[in-house]
DNA sequence: TAGATTGTTAATCGATTAACAATC
DNA sequence: TAGATTGTTAATCGATTAACAATC
């Protein structure tokens, strides 16, 4: 506040507290709810079964007004300083390619504007696909991505693809512009290095399901 | 080999680690398809861009017969030693809860066989759809998925209901026998702790790629 | 004031990376 | 033999957890 060089402090939030903030947002949304003015990170900390100082670790990072002793965090307030920190304020436009079972079903979804994300058009090489829609986001041939692309700006590609077409399309989206790329397949991906992969790693959960199955014998 | 106590020796392969086995697997696959006797970690570094030492130690953390100096690790043998560390080689059955657009995705999907999963039968509260079938999987109510489960002893559930319906679904496994719960809803799900939930965290990875847009401006 | 709660520094833990000796 | 490659010990790094002083 009073700071001589009030620099916008940058976030030191570590990629594992990113994936706690979407349990925290949730939770204070459904405080928020029930009209509770003020949170401690000891009740979100009991709740979503973390440690204490973790969730006053995480909270520390994103509040922009620091905790108050005795009272906690204002909900209100807190909710907005996790979303900003998540970016969930602005919506970022992708496009997606593959429209399979599983590319249908994250058209379909009407979840991801929570997120900031919203799915603006899809493609696929199957002929029979191509102008029809789901969700209302038309599907189109492979040849109109790179146009679409850089008419609108587009920055996030999502690939659900099979996983021996996936680098092909991963290299399309490249030229294309899109410098981020949710990953469904599961093939590794090579890119610039300006260029982000998130892999969506299916096979890593299932074997950590059946690990601990095997452990449990 | 000539140890006095032969042990089964506890695999200490870390969570990471497991995440990166199904590349190895795939890059191994396709040097088994060209006929590849033997492969070095450096040459598996160099095409899935880790580094050599990282793919060393997971190798020895896996592989039975030590890897020969010069030559590196016979292939087909490493990729049965990955398989067995993964528990591909022995195929799990599993339930789904919540037959909507992700969930028809995850039935329809023919890979998971290759994981060691196999989806034997779905729920979901919508009468519609029961008695359906969706890639020659059921579709049956809710109150039948005890019953199932205990007949047939399954031990993996995986939700793909709406975030406000995953706890009580959650209970409902849990109370059912099962063991391992692969979980699509963006909620917190609590469990007793002979009981492994592996959340499939989407919000995590928008955020992630989110982040990382905004820091290329 | 006393005590609940915060924010921060230091200790621990787990995983990655560097360095290097062993060996086919 | 020389050198490519392994396996392992030690150093580093990042994240979590413990300890504790600050404060409303």
């Amino acid at each position: 506040m009073n700071r001589a060089s009030k620099e916008v402090k940058e976030s030191p939030i570590s990629k594992q507290a990113i994936g706690r903030f979407p349990y925290y947002l949730k939770f204070l949304n459904e405080l928020n709810r029930d009209h509770h003015e003020h949170i401690s990170a000891a009740t979100i900390a009991a709740s979503l079964q973390l440690y204490e100082v973790q969730v006053r670790k995480d909270l520390a990072a994103v509040s922009r007004s620091a905790g108050k002793p005795r009272l906690g965090f204002p909900v209100a307030e807190l909710i907005d300083d996790i979303k900003r920190a998540l970016r969930y304020d602005n919506l970022d436009q992708a496009i997606l390619v593959g429209a399979g079972h599983l590319g249908t079903a994250l058209l379909s979804y009407k979840g991801f504007s929570d997120y900031g994300l919203e799915i603006i058009a899809a493609f696929d090489t199957k002929a029979s696909l191509h102008e029809t829609e789901v969700n209302g986001k038309k599907i189109f041939p492979l040849e109109n991505l790179n146009g679409l692309c850089r008419r609108l700006n587009v920055k996030i590609g999502i690939i659900t693809v099979p996983a021996d077409a996936a680098s092909g399309v991963c290299d399309l989206l490249v030229g294309s512009g899109i410098l981020a790329i949710w990953n469904f397949a599961q093939t590794h991906l090579s890119v610039p290095e300006n260029v982000l992969v998130q892999d969506e790693n299916m096979a890593a959960s299932l074997a950590l399901l059946s690990k601990h199955l095997a452990e449990k014998n």
